[in-house]
This record gives structure tokens, sequence and C-alpha cells, in this order.
DNA sequence: CCGTAAATTTGATGTAGGTCAAATAATCAT
DNA sequence: ATGATTATTTGACCTACATCAAATTTACGG
């Protein structure tokens, strides 16, 4: 497991079960149907969203071009960092790309807490750190790896994309056209 | 003033004088001359490094090729942050482009402040976000932008660094050849 | 099943930006 | 100053990847 993720986990369980309880009531559980936008540009991000079960992507439009960000399994948090923090409209969409389940962290209600308990702000905190590593790590594979060795240590990372998803959101997570995806991919199989 | 900064430094403004003075007493100065290394390869990052005169930078090496992650300046923190975060050896170069002047904020002693009052971890989180936010929108100008957008971009942003800093480092920062950043100049100029 | 639409592959061609090499220009020590 | 060293520019060429277009495969509703 990511050791940042095992870092969050392993906190969240010395939880004082008091506190537990009182998170677990900020939490609500939301379906969503493939296809179905959990959040939209111009709108704020007011909540964590816990995935469940099924998988979706964040991604935003460069002109005509869809750029994805980040793609989330079970146990990932999606959430629009920036629109979050300053509780301003965001310009990403959160899309459902199965049928979902999340758990939904109300920013408002979480906030509070946050401010009861110094372990829950200890947890957030735990969470932001999280994302700027992984913003950082992935802006090195962008600057040091080009398109097949990206999508090598994708496959590795996280087979599941490769094997669930079609290529042309796999090629905007990557960054390449969707033609150039299908040769490296064929190229791959053909070694 | 960047919203991120203005965030911080305002509730760093807001801060009980008590907390303020303690934190204080975490702060302490130094000086390294150009050239100097504030922190190398396998060393683990034990402080952030508040920047208070002159410029900084942190690199890494891809192989033989340096890449700049960041350039600091005036009231810049520099800090390797999953080292910091783990407390476990890092492989990023942090030096002296100038003369340097510093205020190094302990890890260990600063998180005891941490713990101890929330204001503060506040202040720790906001750093972090801010970090993560930067980190986002620096890999969004990897994704959508070519080398001549990004220089513009830094160019607009941080004017600074084009002045004081040479080719070698403006170019390791765009991710892009010194001769072809040699290029994109000498065609603005031009223009 | 079959026809149609969507997804994927394959091919031809263009271009941003890399690399290597040489020419200037700037910096610095004696 | 003057030579030596280092930084920057310029030129020739090459490669990774984009774009456009067409072919093929897959998925899917009736």
């Amino acid at each position: 497991m990511n050791p940042y993720i095992k870092r969050i986990k392993d906190a969240s369980n010395q939880l004082n079960p008091e506190i537990f309880a009182e998170l677990e009531e900020v939490f609500v559980d939301k379906k969503f149907s493939k296809g179905a936008y959990l959040l939209r540009p111009g709108q704020i991000c007011s909540s964590h969203l816990l995935i469940k079960e099924g998988i979706a992507r964040k991604f935003y439009f460069n002109g005509h071009k869809e750029i994805t960000t980040e793609i989330y399994f079970h146990d990932d948090v999606a959430v629009s960092l920036d629109s979050y923090i300053m509780q301003k409209p965001g310009d990403v969409f959160i899309e459902a790309l199965t049928e979902l389940e999340v758990t939904i962290i109300d920013y408002g209600r979480f906030h509070k807490l946050t401010h009861k308990y110094p372990e829950v702000m200890m947890l957030d905190k735990m969470f932001i750190e999280y994302y700027a590593v992984w913003f950082e790590q992935r802006l090195k594979e962008f600057q040091t790896m080009d398109a097949s060795q990206r999508y090598l240590s994708l496959l590795e990372k996280e087979p599941k994309i490769i094997r669930f998803l079609p290529v042309t959101i796999i090629a905007s997570f990557l960054n390449v056209s969707l033609e150039t995806l299908s040769r490296i991919r064929s190229k791959m199989t053909s070694e």
C-alpha cells in the first residue's frame, strides 16, 4: 500500500472511538450512475468524495482537449483541491466512469470537527500531504519520462486503469493522443 | 499577492502574541554563500527554510540532466516535501544561487508546537495546501502549454527569475534544452 | 443476427523541440 | 589588457509525437 495511505489509515484507526463516531455522522453515502457528474466547472467543491465502489475521474477542458488529471478507485478521495480549500468555484469535472458509490464528507461539517479535535485536523493535513506528494510525483513523471515510459509506469502502478478503461481516457490521463497510445500498446504486445 | 500566501500571512498575524513568541523561538537565522547546498540527496529534510534574502533553488538529477523544480525568493519556503513529511532520506538538492539568508524552522521543535496549539497546526496545514495547489498548477502548465508559453507565463509571474538567473537554470526549470530557450528568447525580442 | 455507430488501429505527413557541433560573447584571473 | 574559461547563440539534423484521414474492429439496439 502507498505509505501515505497507510499513514492515514493508521491514524484513523488510532482515533478515539468517540471522535470516530462523530466523524461517521458526517459521512453520507450516495450512488451515481455511469456518466453522471459529481462536480462541474463553476461549482464550489463542498465535500470530499470517498470512493466506495466503482471508478471516477477528474478532468478539465483545455480548448477542445480533455485532460484527465486523476482517476479514482476504491478508497481514493476525489476533491477539487483549489476550489475546496478556498471555497471558490472550480473548473473541473468529476465524472462517474462506472456505476459509483461514494461517501460524501461535507466541507462545513468536517471543518467543525477539524477545529474541535486536533486529531481530525491532523487527519485532514495528512490528506493534503498525500495530495501534494502525489502531484509532485506526477509532475516528475511528465518531466522525466516519455509517453511509453509513462504508460509502463501506469501499467505497473494501476493495472486496473488499463484493464477497465477506454483508450480515450487513458490517453488523456497520460497526456498523449489516442493514436499514439494505440501505437505504444501494439508495439508492446508485438515484442 | 498569491491568495494562498495572503491567507497564511493573515492567519499568522491573527496568532495570539504568546504563541507567536513561542513560534519565534523555534526560528534560527543562518547565512549561506553562493553555491552552497542547504540540502543534498540522502539527507533527511529536517526543517522548513524560509528565505529572507537571496535566491535558492531545488533540483534533482535525472541521469545527467538537472531538473529544477522550484526557485525560491524572499518569503518563499524551501522544503523537500516527501522527505520532510515522512522524515526519510530525500533525493533533491537545495542550492543557494546567490548569497543567502534563511530562517530555519526545525521539524521536531515545530511539530511540538503544532501539537500544542491547533492554530499552529492550521498554519502548517495551510503551507501544505499552498504546496499542493502550486504543484497542481505547475503540472497543468506542462500539460497545456508548449515551451514558449511556459516561458511567457514565467516571465509574467516571476520576472525576477528571468532577470537574475542564467539560461541553464531557467531552461532546467522550464524543462527545455538551453538551446531551445535561447531560440525562444531571440524570437521574442526580434518580434 | 444484422446494420449502424462508436472505438480502435494503421498509415502518411508535419512540427516542436532535442542533440551535436561550431561560433560568438561575456566573465574572470593574472 | 590578454588569454583562458564559461555562458550564450546559431546552424544542421533527428526523433517523438501530433494531426488528419482512412480502414478495421467492437459494441449494441432492433
